[in-house]
DNA sequence: CCGAATCCTTGACGATACTG
DNA sequence: CAGTATCGTCAAGGATTCGG
């Protein structure tokens, strides 16, 4: 039994009424909408301001027309950001995020900028792992 | 052009110097290592204190225990938990977080407390996305 | 310019069986 | 108890082609 405890010293405060795995977990949540390749850059590219279709394109380099194209989608589904078509010729489509998005996005900020800190550590420490692992099979 | 402009009012503030969409990209990093479907669920349940394997495998019900061998080896590789063996008969195997994992645990807080509040919210506008969509259809 | 449709590869994940 | 090994499934994503 998982017992119901609520450990004053975790960092998820001691209000812990959601059941952690079940599918209303936050971190469930989070994953199934922002956990693909994708959309965290697309949300961090329009931070900056609305976007168009190529644009985003370019900015994000390595997409293909059609992921970007699906997961702008969702994340309109999801409204975390609006698509609004303007009938020149030919048309623009330009995408921006919704206050929610824009909430979204300021909460992924502290985590992006740790890891900019500490991420380089982490894959060196990687480094040092293997050499470790493999001295410790040559020895 | 992207131009080198600095908003000031974008949430990841002035300080923009890595390529957001290069390898270095802490998106990329975090997404790389954080992106699967177990690795969250792992880390979150170990800030509640160490853990035994079999104890975690209850708890995250739904994961095989190949997977969550995996996540944990991949973890431990990425210095965001430690692995400790004590010989007792039969074996037993705590894991627990680092400090550079709890630092992380605590950075992705914030964001899964958003999502708890304001998740189920995006979840009612896909309901309504969807009936405008069918609506749009028909009509 | 903005996308949809199609085909294909890749690998994450699950189920089962087996080991120490 | 704590894994490893093997097989099979499924969906994300890339390349290319086509339409409005």
């Amino acid at each position: 039994m998982v017992t119901n405890r609520k450990p004053a010293d975790n960092p998820f405060g001691e209000e812990q009424g959601f059941d952690v795995y079940s599918d209303s977990c936050p971190a469930r949540l989070v994953l199934d909408h922002l956990g693909d390749k994708w959309a965290l850059l697309i949300l961090h590219r329009l931070a900056f301001g609305p976007r168009r279709f190529n644009a985003l394109r370019r900015d994000i380099s390595g997409i293909s027309q059609k992921v970007l194209s699906q997961v702008l989608k969702r994340l309109e589904r999801d409204g975390l950001l609006t698509r609004t078509v303007t009938p020149t010729v030919p048309v623009t489509v330009e995408y921006a995020l919704t206050q929610m998005g824009a909430q979204l996005t300021e909460r992924v900020c502290p985590l992006l900028r740790w890891a900019e800190d500490n991420m380089p550590a982490i894959l060196g420490a990687q480094d040092a792992y293997d050499v470790k692992q493999a001295a410790a099979g040559t020895g």
